[in-house]
DNA sequence: CTACACCTTATACTGACTATAAGGTCAAGG
DNA sequence: CCTTGACCTTATAGTCAGTATAAGGTGTAG
């Protein structure tokens, strides 16, 4: 079950992830080091691949390497109590909806801009270059 | 209203920059290099502050410093076709529709994660690592 | 036994700054 | 004129999450 062994590219494979990024997890104490070969090259076991999937799992979801970090060391001691996963989780939350919300305002902003020229005139013309020019993006008169 | 000189300081509060940034983005060529006092001070006109301001609303627009240069190489070209820019802008507009929609299920996923979970119990038991462990819930170890 | 794919480490680079250190300049007050 | 202190100068290193490169070692199939 649990006897498979792989090398850092076969694990790379297993779990879409670029070996050097293997490596590099390791450095920075998210991965532990795994036993050698006799030259040296690293062994995982299934063992591993569920760490480094449930690593690139919370990557997917925008969690920094330090947040990471420490969902696994929670998730390390099960008898630790739910509520501080349940925290990180909610403040990252927070924290994508409100770049979320900046997104999209920025998005109505470039459109406006992108609407505003036709693209047949020249620069010294140009409606766009004038708005980044000087309008702040909240009055209608150009300039 | 013109000739008004300002030191890196001053240029800085008046355009909500730090002085480290702007001396940044003479290094990288976007900020000319301003003439000096004999001390050394560099000192700043007017010119120097529409051009900081320029490249201040296109960063707050999401653009990169990348993007930032060629736009201000069109538009210190006022004869270049205004086409240029209108793609520049464009092309960022979609940039940005895909990040909003990606944020978008992103938000969305972690709503549940966080529903999920009441807080009350020990990681043992929570369905937040089991989701980030692996959704297919065979496994109750995420290490 | 050799070819070749894979592995090892170390180092430097990315973007857009930010932080720090060690020192020089300028205007004002005494 | 001298000192104080706020400001300026440069150079260097750090941030985040990797990516790129170089120079060399290992494992295995034919």
């Amino acid at each position: 079950m649990s006897s498979v062994a792989y090398t850092v590219g076969k694990l790379a494979q297993a779990s879409d992830t670029k070996a050097v990024t293997i490596r590099y997890y390791e450095r920075e104490g998210l991965m532990p080091s795994p036993p050698r070969t006799r030259g040296g090259y690293r062994l995982y076991s299934d063992v591993h691949l569920e760490r480094l999937l449930f690593i690139r799992r919370s990557r997917r979801l925008g969690f920094s390497l330090g947040s990471v970090k420490k969902l696994l060391e929670i998730a390390d001691r099960k008898d630790a109590p739910c509520v501080n996963v349940d925290m990180q989780v909610s403040q990252h939350l927070s924290e994508v909806r409100e770049r979320l919300a900046q997104l999209s305002a920025l998005e109505a902003e470039l459109q406006r801009l992108s609407a505003c020229c036709e693209g047949e005139g020249v620069i010294s013309n140009c409606r766009i270059i004038e708005a980044l020019s000087g309008d702040d993006g909240t009055s209608d008169t150009p300039y």
